[in-house]
DNA sequence: AATTAAATTAACAATCTTGTTAGCAAAGAT
DNA sequence: ATCTTTGCTAACAAGATTGTTAATTTAATT
């Protein structure tokens, strides 16, 4: 084969995800790809057969990535439920940072329609996880550290602010600009808000 | 003119709001439309002359909607603040499940460009409603009543966790039907939830 | 160097999509 | 009753969009 590796390739799939994550599947044009990938569109449908294909392609992968983020975030060892979960939120407020295009993709793509077999799958991997969770949650709750809460409420709680202000960010950047000295300076805020509002939502009053 | 008055001309309309909604402006198609409101799509372009403007009459439509909704939610006369924004997030979050494809569609229409225009125009609108909820707030700060906050950082919070409730709809509920008694249950209980975190918020310690 | 296999392109094809237009039908005006 | 306006349809047109294919180039194999 070509000494050439396979740029071709992943100059796609790069390009695929570009286009994907900023007009969304109906707004993504394969000719567009191709062209922003330096080729032929012929050679999108030569290495990924189509364009729902090529597609998926990249939602699977951004997928796992969101899930996989998110159960690293709250998983640092040694720290106790408050502080993980604080910690956990800056994390997770930071992964979407970095990654500002995600939400509304995500958004479009999973959560507008009933896709089950995904979310039954998510849910299955979840459980283990959140019926552990639940039980720390439970447990700090008998010691009077924090309030009790369900796990479903507080993922809810969090990815709801944690998320919202990222889709929201055209809009928010414009008031970013009268209200703080830059839009960076306003998400910064906005992280620390976020946290604020779950630490009072959970600890109990001092 | 014709008895039959005005029925194409709504007709249409009603059929774009469905496709527009549920597709998105790239998803939906004229003929599409056309064939849901039961005539030709030359009629579309006789009445609307193009998709775009049909389209942005409803989306028009939909941001007036929605802002006139949200500051009726928060309107209610003769109450404390406490009391107001307690009412206006239940308020709020009715309007949204009555109309539960608004999120989506003002997030992918409005929030995702930006928007300079409108945003500044409602920049202005609002500016004297957040100046003068911010006035209040600051008074029961000064009282000793609630924590204090910026009218943004509220707004956000508030707007935050109702949205991302519907926008995340059809995988929360999934997680519905294993953990509560109906989608209706959990949407009431998120209502509560919601409420319940802003109240933390910014209501002082007892 | 000759052969084989893979990568790439240009051209084409089929379908979809938006928009237009000419003509017909129905209603109102004179 | 005739004329005019308005609503409407069918057909068409232009361009976009996805996908295919045959031919060409490039690299690897022998």
């Amino acid at each position: 084969m070509k000494s050439k590796d396979n740029n071709t390739e992943k100059a796609i799939l790069q390009a695929a995800e570009v286009e994907f994550l900023t007009k969304g599947y109906d707004g993504a044009k394969t000719v567009a790809i191709a062209e922003r990938a330096g080729v032929t569109h012929a050679m999108l449908h030569y290495y990924y057969r189509s364009k729902r294909n090529l597609y998926e392609k990249i939602l699977n992968d951004k997928i796992e990535m969101v899930i996989k983020s998110f159960v690293a975030s709250f998983s640092m060892p040694g720290l106790d439920i408050v502080q993980r979960i604080k910690i956990g939120m800056e994390s997770h407020f930071d992964f979407i940072m970095a990654n500002p295009l995600l939400p509304r993709f995500i958004i479009n793509e999973v959560f507008s329609k009933g896709d089950n077999l995904l979310i039954v799958q998510m849910h299955d991997k979840m459980q283990r996880v959140f019926e552990k969770v639940q039980r720390e949650i439970d447990a700090a709750v008998e010691e009077g550290v924090i309030r009790p809460i369900t796990v479903f409420d507080l993922v809810v709680d969090i990815v709801s602010l944690n998320v919202f202000t990222f889709v929201a960010l055209p809009v928010l950047g414009e008031f970013a600009t009268m209200l703080y000295a830059s839009e960076k300076a306003m998400l910064e805020a906005r992280k620390r808000e976020n946290v604020e509002v779950i630490m009072r939502r959970i600890l109990i009053d001092r």
